[in-house]
This record gives structure tokens, sequence and C-alpha cells, in this order.
DNA sequence: TCTGGGGTCCTAGGACCC
DNA sequence: TCTGGGGTCCTAGGACCC
């Protein structure tokens, strides 16, 4: 049966989402209509442009620019914090307007959900049903969305990329050619900085083009991604609006540090904070990890990581960073660095969290130790419980994994 | 004091086994 | 009588997304 999918993206998210607060709080001026941009904070090195306004991208101000390189294509820019729990609880507030609609709703990152409307239309048509959502979240919620309607996730996205802000379009397969083709390949999701170049090479700059082209050809230039590539060009998508609660399969924490840390103390400490930060959140998912990486970042910003696979997987802190530890001395090259990493992957279920009372060996211990850890970070705060190696150490004892909450995102539709 | 932090998936090469 | 060859696992690095 044909299908009935939804992609709702909010416009410039962050920015929106802060513009709102602010008038909500007695602000006079709209973000949203003066050149503006949500930044991350210069003085600790995170100074890059997180979201921007319509205004601001008139001076062709980029997301993920520093900084430093917009305010001189703006001088006057109006440069605002983060404030990520507010962003969660706009994002909620989507979702929960979003499943009035239909219970597939998969929230894609935290200003993008696909609802898969199969079924879910009754009176209304798709369109009708597709526009008043965008109106809803205008009028309700206080933002504007663009939503895109058609047969699957990849053509929805699309649909919802013609035109901002506020828009609904439409990219049902027969308009393929007339609304697909013509766009420029670079705005066809997974063609990306690398890809490009390579297109282009091989006469390839709009949708269209790509979609003609032949399969065997681009594999043979770009591999399996070729084929994908094509495929979307071509509309052809047949994953499913997956609903809240796919399996997560790693979890990661990496910080840029506010100074070089160039003494192996100094790096250790930062692992370990990192460590501790991902292991909760591992074991809050009732899940162990069989893989450990460490990723390192110098400060001419090469990056390079190393990992280990464990004999049994573990949610334990202090094993877990046995590893990490060992792997950063094995691997650090002796440069200063800027940026530093722990991930955990090839993770499993913990069909055991419950640990035996009489069971008494070394690693349950430990696990003990962690779980009480946990439930008293759960009660009195992250900070009540903090290792006796970070005070006066400059170092933050729990490092990432702030937005727990904060949904993970996907690249693969 | 110029370049965040959270993800997913793919590929190439080496080790190892039969 | 030199160095086959397929499969699997592991690791490092790269590409892409928001």
């Amino acid at each position: 049966m044909e299908r009935i999918i939804l992609h709702v993206d909010v416009n410039s998210a962050y920015l929106s989402w802060e513009a709102v607060y602010r008038l909500q709080h007695g602000a006079r001026i709209d973000l949203r209509t003066i050149p503006s941009v949500i930044g991350g904070d210069e003085k600790s090195r995170r100074g890059i442009v997180l979201a921007k306004s319509i205004p601001a991208k008139k001076y062709d101000i980029q997301t993920g620019e520093t900084l430093w390189s917009a305010r001189s294509k703006c001088p006057n820019l109006v440069v605002l914090p983060p404030s990520y729990p507010l962003y969660l609880s706009c994002s909620d507030a989507l979702v929960r307007l979003l499943k009035k609609y239909s219970p597939k709703v998969e929230r894609y990152s935290g200003d993008e959900c696909f609802v898969d409307l199969t079924g879910c239309t009754q009176k209304k048509t798709a369109e009708e049903t597709a526009w008043e959502i965008k109106e809803r979240c205008r009028t309700e919620l206080g933002f504007t969305v663009n939503v895109g309607l058609s047969t699957n996730k990849l053509l929805a996205k699309m649909a919802s990329e013609l035109e901002k802000p506020d828009k609904m379009h439409t990219m049902y397969p027969h308009e393929i050619p007339e609304k697909l083709w013509p766009m420029p390949v670079r705005k066809l999701f997974l063609s990306g900085p690398k890809t490009l170049p390579k297109l282009y090479k091989l006469n390839i700059f709009t949708i269209g083009q790509l979609a003609h082209a032949s399969p065997d050809l681009l594999q043979h230039h770009l591999k399996s991604h070729g084929l994908t590539i094509w495929k979307y060009a071509n509309g052809i998508d047949d994953s499913p609006v997956v609903p809240d609660g796919r399996a997560v399969k790693g979890i990661g924490n990496s910080t840029t540090t506010p100074f070089d840390v160039d003494s192996e103390k100094e790096a250790l400490l930062y692992l370990l904070s990192l460590t501790e930060t991902a292991a909760m959140r591992l074991r809050s998912n009732k899940m162990l990890a069989r893989v450990v990486t460490v990723s390192l970042r110098d400060t001419n910003l090469s990056f390079y990581s190393h990992q280990r696979r464990l004999v049994s997987p573990t949610d334990s802190t202090l094993l877990l960073y046995r590893q990490a530890k060992s792997l950063f001395k094995e691997m650090w090259r002796r440069e200063p660095l800027r940026h530093l990493g722990v991930h955990l992957s090839d993770l499993v279920e913990n069909k055991f969290y419950q640990t035996s009372f009489f069971d008494d060996t070394a690693v349950s211990r430990q696990q003990a130790i962690d779980k009480t850890i946990d439930e008293i970070r759960a009660s009195y705060g992250a900070d009540a419980v903090v290792r006796g190696l970070f005070p006066h150490s400059g170092i933050p004892p729990l490092c990432g994994g702030v937005y727990e909450a904060f949904p993970t995102m996907r690249s693969l539709l």
C-alpha cells in the first residue's frame, strides 16, 4: 500500500525557540527579524554558529562557521548562548502535537520529525492534515515549521526543503521530474563535501543528472554510497518510520578543553570524567559495552582514535576507564590536545543488571558502587558525589552527557 | 584567543583459521 | 614444487547527518 509520510522541520530551530522564549518573557525584539545567531562560548573554544536567523543568513553566515568569521561578515551580529533544556522542552512539545495525528512519530533529531500518516487521515486529506500541522505549530507553539509530504521519508524530507520558512510542500513520485530533479545535487541527502567534487567530475550537477547517470558508474566511483544516492535521486527509499525507542548503537562523550592539555595527568582526568558520564548513560539504558574507543584531537585539529574490544561486556566505570587509560597511553603522541572523547559501542542488553546479593566478586562489588552512586546522583543531583581527584583540578568531574534526555540522532533514514 | 557534540554506517587492511 | 583462497574478526579512519 502507498504510504503517507510527513517530514516536519523546525525553521532555524535553536534561534526560533530562543526568540519565542524571550518574547514570552518580555523581550521587545524578535531575534528572528534581526541578524542573530546562537553560538558556543568563545572563551572555552566552542565559538561556532549553532543556528542563524534568516537576516543573518543574508550576510552569508553559515551554521558551523566560527563566530569570529560570522562577525567579520556582520559586525553588529547579535550572538546568544544556547539554552539546551529549553530546546528539549520545545522539541517535546512538537512531538506531543504530532502524536495527536499518528502514533508513528520518529524524532529524527531535536528539530526534525517523521510522521507516518498511513491510515490516520479520515475526513481530511493528507494535504489538509499537513497544512493543519504547520498552522498549529505556529499558532499553538509559537514557532514555524516546514512540512514535506510524500510517500517515503526521503521524498518527504526533500519536500520540506523546497521553500522556507513556514511552508508545506508535497513531493509525490509523479512530481519528481518537476520538483526534485531541477534541484542542485548538493541539496540531496547524503551528498556531502567529499561526494560533491566527485559528482562534479562526472558532470553531475543536478539531482536529475544523478538520477539519469549509470548506477554502475556511480558504484565504481563512490562504492556503495554511489548506489545509495542514485536511489535517492530517483526517489527510491523504503525505510520505515520508527517510533521512539530504536535501540541505541553506541554512547559517546567528548569535549573540547578550554586550554591545551599537555600532561598525562590532566588528560587522564578528562578521560575519567568522560568515561564516568558515558558509563552512567550506559547503565541508565541497562546496556553493557564490549568496545571502548578513545579519540583525541591535537592543536592542529587532526583527529585520531584507538579502540579495544573487551573479553566480556561491562558497564563498570572502573573497568571501562582502565581500558580508556591504557588506550590513551599507547596512542598519545605527546602533543598538546584540544579535544578528548570516550565512546562505548557494540552494546548488548544487560539482562542481569540486578546484581546478586550473594555474589561478592570484585566485579560485582564495583557494580554495586556504580549503582549506589547513580542512585545518589539521581536523588541529590549530579554533583552530590564527586571523585576526590577532581576538586581543585580545574577539570569538571562529569564531562558531557548533560542532555541525556536529548534525542539521539541518526544519519541514515 | 578560529573550527561543538551527539550520532550512524562504510571501507580497507591485517590477523587468523581451515 | 615457493608464496592458494575464502571467510571472519578486529581496528583505524573517513563520510555524512543535525
